[in-house]
DNA sequence: GTATTGAATTTTGCATTCAAAATCCAAAGT
DNA sequence: ACTTTGGATTTTGAATGCAAAATTCAATAC
C-alpha cells in the first residue's frame, strides 16, 4: 500500500505555540509586554486551555515568563541575557561548522556559497533586511549540513530568544563591513573543509555580533535594564 | 520592611513537570513506555489539566513524545539520539570549562578539587553509584562556576535527556580507568586555569563517554533501535 | 484457525465552569 | 491633596464536562 506522506494533523496548542513564537521573535509582541489570556483567546478564537498549554512551552523556551497568579509576560531581553546567550550560540555554531565541514556534500556547500553571494549583493546595496534574512539562511543551511537535529534544536531555541534584539540594533557601517569580511572567511573555511578554522571564525563572529549589539544597546538603551 | 525570602509558590504543572522529569531521568518511567494520563492523575491526585501542561513542557524538553490523539510516551533513547546529543554536550561543557577557568574563584576550584578526590576514592572502591553521582556533581560545579545560566539551562536539558542511558551502561574497567585519568587532566587544567586545554579535554572526555555507551549498547542492545 | 468488522469502551483534545488570588477603584481618613 | 482601606471586578489555576478519535474485543466471515 502506498503510504503517502502522513496526513498532517496538529494540535491547537502546537499551532498556537508556533504563532505566538513567531509574533514574539518578530517583535509583534514586545519584550516585557503583558500577555492577556483573554485577549489572545479572542484573537485566535480558541479557549484558554490550549493557549495556556502553548504559554507553558514558550516559557520553557525562554520566550515567555510566567509568574504564578500574575500571568504571562513576553520575556524581557536584558543585556545579561545577550551576554549569556551569545557565547553559547557561538559554541553551538562552531560545532555546527565543524560537523558541516565533515558532512556537507558538495551541493550543500554550493548552496551556501550561493547564499553568500546573494548576501554580498544585499550588503553592497545596503539592504539591511535582505542581508539579515540571507545571513540567517546561511547559518541555518550550515546547521542543516551538520546533520544533527539535536544541535539544530538547541541552536534554534537560543537564536529565537536573541533574534528579537536585532530590531533594536541597526548595525553601523564599520561593524557591517567587518561582519561581511568574517563571512568571507566563513565561506572560505567551509569550502576548504577546515573544521577547526571554521569553528574558530564562527565563535569569533558571534562574539563580535554580541559586541555590536552591546554597543548599540548601550548608546540607545533600547533593551531592558 | 524586611522582605524575607519570597514565599515559595509553585503552580501544579511546575511541580508535576519536575517530578515527572525526575522519574524519567531516573528511569522509573522507561523509554518508550506509554504515559497514561488517567493513571498519573490518580497517582498524583491532580486533574488532567495541570498534568497535560506538564507533559507539554517535557515534550519540549525532549523527554516525552506526544502523538496527536494517541497520547504521551516516554521518549525512546536511540543510539542516534546519543550520537547527536553527546557532541553538543561536549561543546557546551567545553565552553563551561573555558568560562570556569576565567571566572571561578579559588573556593570553587577547591570545591571541585574536593569532589574530585572523593570521586577518586569511590573509583578505587569500585563504587559505581557513588562515582557517578560525584562525577555529575563535578560537571555541575564547573558549570556553576562558569556563571552563565543560559549555558546551564541548555546543558541540563541535554544531560537529562541522555542521563537515562547510564542505567544501561555498566562501564567496563578499562573505560572507567580512562575516564578517571581524564578527570585528573580536567582538574589539572582547571587548577592551571588553562581554558583552551580544559575545553579540549572535556570535549574529548564526552566523545569517549559516547564511545563507552555505544560499545555497551551495541553488545547488549539495551536501547531502542 | 485466522482475519475482518463494527459496536462498546476508553482516551484524548478542547471548552467550560468554579474557586481563589490579584487588580482596580471609589470612599474614608490623615 | 495624598494615602489607606475594603469591596466589586477581573484574571488566573485547576477541575469538570463533552465531543471526537482511537482502542478493544467479541461476533462473524472466510
Amino acid at each position: 500500500m502506498s503510504t503517502d506522506s502522513p496526513i498532517p494533523r496538529r494540535s491547537l496548542h502546537d499551532e498556537l505555540a508556533e504563532r505566538l513564537r513567531n509574533q514574539i521573535v518578530e517583535g509583534a509582541l514586545e519584550p516585557g509586554a503583558k500577555i492577556s489570556e483573554k485577549d489572545l483567546c479572542a484573537a485566535f478564537e480558541v479557549s484558554r486551555t490550549p493557549l495556556r498549554e502553548a504559554l507553558k512551552v514558550l516559557a520553557r523556551e525562554g520566550l515567555v515568563v510566567l509568574t504564578p497568579h500574575r500571568g504571562a509576560h513576553v520575556a524581557p531581553l536584558t543585556v545579561a541575557d545577550l551576554e549569556q546567550a551569545f557565547p553559547v550560540i557561538g559554541a553551538l555554531e562552531a560545532l555546527a561548522g565543524e560537523l558541516a565541514c565533515e558532512r556537507a556534500n558538495d551541493g550543500e556547500i554550493r548552496e551556501i556559497s550561493a547564499l553568500h553571494k546573494r548576501m554580498e549583493t544585499a550588503y553592497k546595496a545596503r539592504d539591511r533586511k535582505r542581508y539579515f534574512r540571507l545571513n540567517q539562511q546561511i547559518h541555518e543551511a550550515m546547521a542543516r549540513a551538520a546533520r544533527n537535529p539535536v544541535l539544530d534544536q538547541m541552536r534554534e531555541m537560543l537564536a529565537g530568544r536573541v533574534a528579537r534584539a536585532r530590531y533594536y540594533a541597526n548595525i553601523s557601517m564599520p561593524r557591517w563591513e567587518q561582519a561581511m569580511m568574517e563571512h568571507e572567511e566563513i565561506l572560505m573555511a567551509l569550502e576548504a573543509r577546515d573544521g577547526g578554522r571554521l569553528g574558530q571564525v564562527l565563535k569569533d563572529h558571534l562574539a563580535h555580533k554580541l559586541e555590536t549589539l552591546r554597543s548599540v544597546i548601550e548608546s540607545e538603551g533600547a533593551v531592558d535594564e
